[in-house]
Formats: C-alpha cells, structure tokens, sequence
DNA sequence: AAGAGTTTGTGAACGGGGGCACAAAACGAG
DNA sequence: CTCGTTTTGTGCCCCCGTTCACAAACTCTT
C-alpha cells in the first residue's frame, strides 16, 4: 500500500480496485444479465454468488470496492448493479479492436458474436499473408498489416489482439505499440514484452491442457 | 478449484507442488525446448528466467519443489530439466482429448498443431448438429455427442473439452463426467458446476477483453 | 591447496486475497 | 414505536505466493 501509483493530480477519484476483484466483476455481470433477461428485478449477495461460482462474502467484498449500491435486509437492484459494474470496467462504451493474424483461430475469433455483445467491436482483421487480403471476414476485410498505423489512428484503437504465429508475436506487438496500442490480449504461446504502461494479458491452451494434465496425473498416482 | 485431497494413503510420495508453481512449469518448459533447439545445453536461474518472463529466485523456488537439479556455480542442464518438467507435469505420456462443439472456435482447436506437439491427442471431435457428422477436420471425423461414452471408454479419455454454446455447457460437462471424465477445459462463458474430484479450467476471451478495458479506462482517467 | 568468482537453494519478511462472523441498517408486523 | 427478521458491509485472522538476501556448494585459476 506505499509507493503504489506515486501521484494523483484529480482530487481522490480514482479508487484502487485489487486485481482479483476486476478479474470476476465480467462474471458478476454476466449473472446479473442472466437474472435481467430472466425477469428478476433484486438479488441477494448469496443468489448473485451462486450463479457467478463464487462464496457470497467475497462478492460483497468485491461490490463494496465499487460503492455501497445494496440495501441491507434487501439484496441488490439487478439493473442498478449492471450498470454499475459496466461503467467500472468501462463496457458502457465501445472499444474498438484489431485482430493481426487471420488464420485457424482470428477467423473463429472475427467470427465470434460474444464479442460485440460486450462493448467491443472488430474494426479491422490484418494479416501479412497477401494472398488473405480481400477476403471478407464476419464483415470486414481482411487487410494488410502494414495498414496497421493507419487504423489504428482513425479508429482510435486502445487494444489489439494477436492471433499470429509465436515466432511473429513479439514483432507484432512492438507494431502495436509502436502504433500506440496500450492493451494486447495474445493468444500466440510466446512471452512478449512491452514497455511499462502497456498492457498484455496472454490466453494460452497448451498451459491449461498441462495444468489439467498434471492434477490428471496426481490423481492416478493416489490409485 | 482441486479438492483439498485429505488422506494420503501412500508414503509420503506424492510431493505437493503449489498451485502458482504448477501454473508456470509449462512456461519454463517451452522456454527450455526453445533454448535445447538453438543448441544451449546449460543455462543460469537467469538466463531461464528471462526467457520465461518471470523474477529469477520465484524460478529457483519453483524448481526447488521438483528436485535439487541444478548444480550451484554452473546452473541447469537443459534436457535434464526439460525431462524432469515434462515427467512432473505428465506431458512425457500421450493424453486423449475430446472436442465437444465443433463450430468457429471447435474447428480452429482441432486444426491447432500445439497440441499434439505438446503431448495431447484429439481423439474424437463431437457435435449434435447432425449435418455436421461425417465431416473431416484435421483428419477426425465429427460424430455425434451420443457416442461419447463408447469413445470416452474406448480410449480412456480423462480431459474434454467444451466448446459448445454457453447454454449446452453445463448439460456437456455433465455427460462429460457421466462418462468417466475428471479434467474439463470450457471455453463456453458460463459458470459450470461439476462433483468435487473433477477439475475444471476456463478461458474466457470476453473476460480477458473487459480486464484490459477496465485499465485501459484507469489509464484515460489519469490525464 | 587455497582463494576468488558464480550460481543454486532456501529462510524469513511481507503483502494480497479469501472467508468467517458480526455489527449496522433496512423493513415489516403488531 | 418496538421488536424480530433479513441481508449488507467490513474488521479480523490466516494462508498462499512473491521477493530479498545470504549461506552453501561448485568451478576455475594460480
Ligand atoms: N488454432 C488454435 O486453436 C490455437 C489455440 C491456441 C493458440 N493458438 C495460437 O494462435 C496463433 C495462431 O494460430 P492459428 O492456428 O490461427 O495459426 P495459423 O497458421 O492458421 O494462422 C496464423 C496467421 O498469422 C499470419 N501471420 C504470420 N506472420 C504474421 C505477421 N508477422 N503479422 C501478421 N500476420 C502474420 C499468417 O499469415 C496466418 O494467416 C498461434 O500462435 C497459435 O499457436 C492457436
Ligand atoms: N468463436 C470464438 O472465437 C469464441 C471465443 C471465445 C469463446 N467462445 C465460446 O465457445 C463456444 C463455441 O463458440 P463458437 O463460435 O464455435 O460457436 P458455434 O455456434 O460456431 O459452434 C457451436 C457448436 O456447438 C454445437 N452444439 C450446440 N449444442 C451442443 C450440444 N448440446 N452438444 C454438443 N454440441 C453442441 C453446435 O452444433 C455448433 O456446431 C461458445 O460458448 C462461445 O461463447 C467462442
């Protein structure tokens, strides 16, 4: 709690939520979508809890990061709290995206609706195989990556995904920043680094198969 | 996520190897199979560690629960480590996965060569749209979800994954563990509840893009 | 053989996060 | 208004994981 984030000039605003906490608040939201389109208008912390996989005082804690936006003896206003939650992450507004490398996977991910549903939208799919270019992708076009620069500007593209080769990931992401991309979700199995105020959070399959594999392996070794 | 595992029957066999640890082993791993191709034979704490992208006494303990491998002045030998990893993790044998949901994103999994080269084999890939059976991807027919059990039994498949609609997942992971499976990997965005003994592992593409949101917002606040 | 230089393995201190349990607050009934 | 019920918000404690820092162990040179 010391030299954390040394100086704020705007008054007090800006609150300190713990990493783990904004990593669940997307599934906190997600539940209370759920119980919206189901019709329910309140919940309790202990309902909120269950559909979102986690204990109700942990959910408390993390909602109390945010403000005091339930009523005691009452529960939760479900609009009220999906607002809430939205505004802090920021999904009430539209990030636009990029997705470098258009192959097996950028297609399912261009493909994929969950995307938009949640406040981001694909503006553009770049590749640097020519012989992708042109082709029409969920929409949109796939285009060359040296357009990077160029989209990004007009867009005012904050996050960009790559779902290139792990050989090509760490020239792609230097492009990103150099381009002035701030956030990159990697699904490439490599380590990237970037400059410090930049964001990279990585998605990688082969590391959750082994971690299944090993907990699969120990539970053999009990027999 | 594991149960807490109580008793243990055996000697004192079994080492337990933190969650953290577990968590970090494949990185290391897939550092040392790229540092074994460019003909290193030993390397420093250090030198992994960088490659790894983590702080080099966090890599000394972790590799500390495995052994005392390395030798103090000169540092680890990489095929020694890199076998001694692999035999931990479990990835020395050869485990059979099960694709359930064979749509934008099942296709991309099964066309992915990550996982085969990193000791997993797609099995049988599932689906229960009809007019998808028959279908060759990656060389595995699709067939239909009935024919999981036969398929599980056949060949003693422990890991599945789901990358069926949010709807059918819970019902998937449910014949999923019916069938014998203990280790679920779910790529659907909805929470799934499944008996203590069976690990379950999600990724969430739509959460990973609204934590990068939530900072990229902190980051525009501040000025 | 001894000393200088390296690098591992780990004890110890620290910080974050999880969960229990309870006081405070709201509400309804009588 | 008062009492009983419900449910939130949070103080407190404990555990896990991270990092520092150093002694132990090994190599190489002279
Ligand atoms: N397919 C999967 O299910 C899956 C799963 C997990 C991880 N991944 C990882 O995701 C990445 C993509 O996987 P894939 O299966 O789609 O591979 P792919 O080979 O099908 O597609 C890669 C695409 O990236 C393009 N590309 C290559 N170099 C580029 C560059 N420098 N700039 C821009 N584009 C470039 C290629 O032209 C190709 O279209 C890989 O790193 C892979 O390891 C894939
Ligand atoms: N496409 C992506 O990039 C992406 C990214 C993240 C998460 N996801 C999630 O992964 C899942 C699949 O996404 P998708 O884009 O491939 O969807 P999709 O609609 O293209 O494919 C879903 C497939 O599942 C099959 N299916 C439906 N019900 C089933 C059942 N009960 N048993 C077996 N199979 C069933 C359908 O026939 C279809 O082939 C979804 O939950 C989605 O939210 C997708």
């Amino acid at each position: 709690m010391t030299a954390r984030t040394p100086s704020r000039t705007l008054g007090e605003s800006v609150r300190d939520i713990p990493e783990a906490t904004v990593a669940r608040l997307p599934v906190y939201l997600r539940a209370l979508n759920t119980l919206a389109e189901a019709g329910t208008r309140t919940c309790s912390s202990e309902e909120l809890a269950t559909a979102a996989g986690v204990n109700s005082a942990k959910l408390r804690k993390d909602l109390s990061y945010l403000g005091s936006y339930g009523t005691r003896g009452v529960g939760y206003d479900v609009d009220y709290l999906r607002y809430q939650i939205a505004r802090e992450i920021g999904v009430t507004q539209d990030w636009p995206v990029v997705i470098v490398g258009i192959g097996n996977l950028g297609h399912a991910l261009a493909n994929y609706s969950g995307f938009r549903s949640r406040g981001f939208r694909v503006v553009a799919l770049l590749d640097a195989d020519h012989s992708r270019h042109g082709e029409v992708v969920a929409g949109v076009d796939v285009r060359a990556f040296d357009d990077l620069e160029e989209i990004v500007s007009t867009h005012g593209v904050a996050i960009g995904v790559i779902a290139a080769p792990a050989a090509a990931a760490q020239d792609v992401a230097d492009r990103m920043v150099a381009c002035g991309i701030t956030s990159i979700l990697n699904f490439a199995p490599s380590v990237i680094s970037v400059p410090d105020g930049v964001d990279v959070r990585k998605v990688d399959l082969s590391i959750e198969l082994q971690i299944l594999a090993y907990h699969e392996q120990r539970k053999a070794q009990l027999s």
